[in-house]
DNA sequence: ATAGAGAACGATACCGGTATCGTTACCGAT
DNA sequence: ATCGGTAACGATACCGGTATCGTTCTCTAT
């Protein structure tokens, strides 16, 4: 075990070079009042004592970062992950770097006010603007730059950016009412989501332009994940009339209709429809038709909005709305000839 | 546009309830010194200011911080976020948050300067240890809690989480020897990284092992990256003698030899087989036989060991070594007959 | 020679907390 | 009545930087 070192200060490297700390500082911060050789014997000396700068102590001092702050309920979540990697693109491309705050699991108790907690933490701490993913936290802050990407509530009294929830469940359901459907299940979100409630409006309202009367029977709780999807799914298809079509409420909860159908042997698309939401990377490989909502697209220009934010420039828009696309795979047979 | 509100302080705390500073963080911290009736006056005033103390300020006086740091180069890669979710499921249980640090693409220019600095500032700054993952940086640091997973060098000075990659590709090669292939191409990972390296002498040795000679054509360069796969694939496969199987050094690349078959037609595992390493969550999709040396597990042991650290706590091993296991799917094809 | 300007650098307050020590009030014991 | 002990709380130094202002020195213009 070595003796505990002292991590080098500042003061450290002042005293070393032989000025103030001062003149340190300008250094570190590329100021124009140092003399060109002062410059390079402090540099000299910073190298030499590996010397980094304490974050903690420059952002109580200074106003500008030049670090967001992103707070995310799972990392683990294909849905965050996706956001994330738009994130991560925009951050790339910037001169800022991200910090991400994480509570390891959603369902924990009390990981609402802790949500709230890492979010002020952040913002009024060490970040100078923060991203809130999928949440409904931070609804007290008012003073610093707060940008939600998908909030849980529909109009939050920060800039938001959000899918076009209700618009892209209404083309899930043309698209299955073209294919000959009629008796089409729906395995729901989070009820307190907003997106969720979107996702069943558009359902309903569908099936009411078509003329088709809703089944409450056909309508199945869920919570977003695989584990209900699965359990929703058996639901529905033990009912004396089954659904020809499930349309679930995100891709997650899909993949557990794929597993619910393997189970009970029923092939997909041949005896079940499948329909999802998110466009989430397992989509692809297990041929799911969903609807792509562009969540890297949207982590990204959440980002930019956020820097803009920081940069005090003006928002074209307070909440920008991300057009959905539906994405035809296999998961779905048509019941009729469809021209 | 609201006014620019000033954060709440623990100043504005003690003032609005008519203490000090001190017995303020008294009951922030929770210490005994404070009557009862006193506390309860502060709390009541702390939710109504909605005060949340200052990280920066607070992790500058006290050691302790509570807080983790984990250091990863692209929180997009599928690699990084299996090793997240072991990291994130080991944080969940413990009484530890967690700050990712991330530089949003490695490929940048400066990444490693750049992750150097980054660990330090979390280091010495924020946190009371670091996680670093597939990294070669913080060579230099030694006076604080750190721990590596996957460390791009063998010997690291701190304590590390490892794969068994020699003995992954050795068996790998062994099932694909024993499956009658003698004709087997190797996508190489990034040279300068250990396990990539570990790898292809795993590759080398079962050939040795097995009397065939090793032919240089069939060993092609790569990085990790779906793309370098594709093109290394393609290399191999349009060869005069082209290989009956690819043993790619990670799933990502063996990603790329499946796009390259598909292109030149080539149907996986009757004209070609195929081998990963890693087992992402992608594999599983695509039948990809793989190594699956737990990553995910892999995180969740390495911030066992940091959170020992951590608290002074002797560590069993410096060096935990995480076995492989062969997870055999639909990817390869037989070509001799198998007992 | 002297004033004024500007370059280069130092001294010090301050950010918002915590740690340490000091102070006050109140209690029972001598 | 005086004293010692303890509970409750306040005053202040300090963490490691940055911001602000002041100081010193040189050089040029008058």
């Amino acid at each position: 075990m070595p003796t505990k070192k002292r991590t080098v200060t500042i003061q450290d490297v002042a005293k070393k070079a032989g000025v103030s700390v001062s003149t340190v500082s300008r250094v570190l911060n590329g100021k124009a009042d140092v003399a060109g050789d002062t410059q390079e014997k402090i540099l000299g000396v910073i190298s030499k004592l590996g010397y980094t700068s304490n974050l903690a102590a420059r952002s109580m001092r200074s106003r500008r970062k030049d670090l967001l702050g992103l707070v995310v309920p799972d990392i683990g979540f294909p849905y965050s992950i996706e956001v994330m990697k738009g994130i991560n693109r925009a951050i790339a491309e910037s001169t800022f770097d991200l910090l991400v705050y994480t509570m390891g699991d959603v369902h924990k108790s009390g990981a609402v006010l802790h949500e709230q907690h890492y979010v002020s933490l952040l913002n009024n701490s060490l970040t100078d603007g923060v991203i809130i993913v999928a949440s409904a936290a931070a609804e007290f802050i008012t003073d610093a730059p707060i940008i939600a990407v998908d909030p849980h509530i529909v109009n939050p009294r920060y800039p938001s950016v959000q899918g076009t929830n209700y618009q892209g469940a209404v083309e899930v359901m043309q698209y299955l009412l073209k294919l000959g459907h009629e008796r089409i299940g729906f395995i729901c979100g989070r009820p307190e989501i907003a997106s969720a409630e979107r996702r069943l409006k558009g359902y309903k309202d569908a099936l009411k332009e078509a003329g088709i009367a809703i089944d409450k029977d056909l309508i199945v709780p869920g919570d977003f994940t695989t584990k209900s999807g699965y359990a929703s799914a058996l639901q529905l298809l033990n009912l004396k009339h089954p659904p020809t079509a499930i349309f679930a409420a995100n891709d997650q909860s899909a993949l557990g209709v794929f597993q619910a159908a393997q189970e009970m042997e029923l092939r997909i698309p041949e005896d079940l429809s499948v329909v999802g939401f998110d466009n989430i990377a397992e989509a692809k490989y297990v041929g799911l038709t969903t609807v792509d909502q562009f969540l890297s697209e949207m982590g990204y220009i959440a980002t930019q909005m956020l820097i803009k934010m920081v940069n005090h420039q003006p928002l074209d828009v307070q909440v920008h709305k991300m057009p959905t696309r539906l994405v035809e795979r296999t998961s779905c047979r048509a019941l009729v000839q469809v021209n």
